[in-house]
DNA sequence: AGCGTCGATATAACGCAGTTATGCATCCAT
DNA sequence: ATGGATGCATAACTGCGTTATATCGACGCT
């Protein structure tokens, strides 16, 4: 019937229309047979390529930290680390507002329809661990980052992991809190709290207050000039 | 049949076996029928009590805020508010590490099995308002504790709900990532990110390090002689 | 006291989700 | 060219939330 439409397409467009239909009808709209009647084929091919729902969820899951990764990646790395930072985390929540829905299963925040619990497999370490590994990429970029103000002295010296996962931490936080409507709009959160909460964390790690505002300042500038000094 | 067993306790008796059920087997346990068999009823009992299995997951979630608050307002105020914040942070974090699966549920970061989604009803102003009201009086605890430590001179002057915010912000998100396994084991993340975390952002948002370190120190002294040193 | 009404429940069936069984059609190797 | 293997559509199976229906018990009225 079909012409064998170049085989692992159908895997490649699954995830692609899953990712599609989450965006728009949240995490009900991911289900096997809305899944496949998007792509014109039958349930089957959630079987053949995946193995079930469970594992395509997964995929789309990678797939979400694939994304943040490469937003993270085009942030570039400029002579002042410590605006970086707050730059990558203002990309961070930009990434995660976008598509809060993806992020959801992302995070495994939300296990759509099917069986599989987000934090009740947490002792399936096979699946925790798959998740971890795409996560730990997009984690090194503020590994990365905190090593670089570290070494320029911004930072007091600790290990670079340990300022890390405390910046990500704090901007994690932020973002799940705002996105769950807890912090009115975005513009407000980003102001009054997401930012003074970087530049306050710069400071407890060890930069100057004068230097960690410098730094936010040059970091919100460019960011008001890239998203527009308008919006979500 | 039944003598009519006093009306209303087949309501609380359901969310005490839903939260049972939760922490044993996960969200995958939260069903109209295993619910229904550990009370000895049908899973009418879910509809003529709750309306729906949606309903009840609420009533769940609500009563893990309520759980939240009752721990965090077992924290006394001592006359070293920066340790007080601290001492919620901890506590925030026990009872959350005590019972993931449910707290998976109160922030919405689970659904069971049925329709509604977490962040899909987001849109849902009711469902969001509800969860919200009742995890506003948690938040409170939080903001009375900031609002505390500005009076002290210890944080620079501030709102203290933006400030509130922040602590809540890298707490919770400290908390969300240990919980999904992202920080090794809990102790660990403890002593070299939520301590180090809180203590900086204290020192951000006004404090001297000094005094963070020592306010710090006396929560920890007072934390590990309450919970033991060994542990999750 | 008798009777009617109403609320809660058990039973059974319905709809829709993931999944699985089966057969066919297509492609590759020999 | 033929035989096996692979991908897929169809259709049936299971288990979930939910709903329809009948029954049972309690309460209020006369």
């Amino acid at each position: 019937m079909s012409p064998k439409p170049a085989a692992t397409e159908v895997k490649a467009k699954l995830i692609e229309a899953a990712i599609r239909l989450l965006a728009h009808g949240g995490p009900e709209a991911l289900q096997a047979r809305k899944l496949a009647a998007e792509i014109g084929a039958s349930t089957m091919a959630v079987y053949t390529h995946f193995g079930g729902m469970g594992a395509l969820v997964d995929e789309v899951a990678r797939e979400g930290f694939r994304r943040l990764s490469a937003n993270l990646g085009e942030v570039e790395e400029t002579d002042d680390p410590a605006a970086d930072i707050l730059t990558l985390a203002l990309a961070y929540r930009r990434t995660v507002v976008d598509n809060p829905q993806l992020y959801a299963v992302t995070f495994g925040q939300s296990q759509p329809s099917g069986q599989k619990a987000a934090l009740g497999d947490m002792t399936n370490e096979e699946t925790r661990q798959n998740a971890s590994e795409e996560g730990r990429e997009a984690f090194g970029y503020l590994v990365r980052a905190a090593k670089r103000v570290i070494d320029a002295g911004r930072f007091r010296p600790a290990p670079e992991f340990a300022v890390a996962a405390q910046l990500w931490s704090a901007v994690h936080g932020y973002i799940t809190l705002e996105v769950a409507g807890h912090f009115g709009d975005g513009r407000n959160g980003v102001d009054h709290i997401l930012i003074p909460l970087a530049t306050a964390l710069g400071v407890g790690l060890g930069d100057t207050f004068e230097a960690a505002t410098r730094s936010a300042q040059v970091s919100i500038d460019a960011w008001r000039a890239k998203e527009g000094n308008i919006g979500t």
